[in-house]
DNA sequence: ATGGTCGGAAGCCGA
């Protein structure tokens, strides 16, 4: 029997948390750690310090200033075909194969502005046209033995308790029934199993954001389920646990995501 | 109903 504990963190630059997420790694122990919002180029990617903690493995999908993925890990890592969605250049998705031939996929999916309507908000209408392409892509896949793991900042809270307040936020970009229409098609295309609503009960609330805009982000606690881990039907019943690493959002100088967290038993 | 805060790059844009 082996486990493998993968780790999904939005890190709002890697360069700017280096000790952070240092410090993460040393708390947390995750054998996998699958960053997104690196905000840096490959050239200029903080390796050592992740080389020094174990962490040997790297495959990058850098970009200047904006977005950004990666993933570290102290087992061997296979890097595999990256897909650049909607053709803009962005550096939104990279994946892995890891020991055991578990395939590892990371996304960074766009915000989408403030305005929840594609036809004046192209950065709605972009992040509408992403999950559109996701969603097809997974659809050709062949099916459904296959092991594999999709991690990442998915910029939807999908259920009524992935929000501090359903009625309130049905109008803000996140949480709108197209958006969340458009995730459940993705999730459906390769039978994706939401692995932290396998353990937080729906009508629990469950959040992995919140905002840097509150006062005091704890005491109001306004936040929202972001950051996804899915498995494959291939991988139904590996998942042992799933966990929010809220403390890492109390740290000093913190990014505005928590990272989370899956166990998983081979 | 509004504005509140970050990070990177450059004197604003995206989140």
């Amino acid at each position: 029997m082996t486990q493998i504990s993968i780790a999904s963190w939005n890190i709002n630059s890697v360069r700017l948390r280096i000790d952070t997420v240092s410090r993460f790694l040393q708390e947390y122990q995750p054998d996998v750690l699958c960053l997104q919002e690196t905000k840096v180029v490959n050239d200029q990617f903080p390796d050592k310090m992740f080389r020094k903690l174990g962490y040997e493995h790297i495959v990058l999908n850098g970009q200047k200033a904006y977005h950004g993925v990666a993933i570290v890990s102290r087992l061997p890592l296979q890097p595999s075909e990256t897909r650049e969605f909607c053709k803009k250049g962005d550096s939104r998705h990279v994946a892995a194969v890891l020991p055991g031939g578990i395939d590892l996929h990371n996304f960074y999916v766009p915000a989408g502005g403030d305005e929840p309507d594609p036809e004046i908000n192209e950065k709605f209408a972009h992040k509408l046209a992403f999950l559109t392409e996701m969603a097809e892509w997974f659809e050709a896949w062949p099916q459904k033995s296959a092991q594999r793991v999709l991690v990442g900042d998915l910029n939807v809270a999908p259920l009524e308790h992935d929000v501090w307040s359903h009625k309130q936020m049905l109008k803000i970009v996140s949480h709108t029934p197209v958006e969340i229409d458009h995730l459940n098609r993705v999730q459906q295309a390769a039978g994706w199993i939401d692995v932290a609503r396998q353990f937080i009960p729906p009508e629990e609330k469950h959040y992995t954001w919140w905002s840097y805009r509150a006062a005091d982000w704890l005491a109001s606690n306004r936040g929202r389920r972001l950051d996804h881990i899915w498995v494959s039907p291939g991988l139904e019943g590996a998942p042992q646990s799933f966990q929010v690493a809220r403390d890492v959002r109390g740290w000093p100088q913190p990014s505005d995501h928590a990272p989370v967290i899956v166990r998983l038993k081979l």
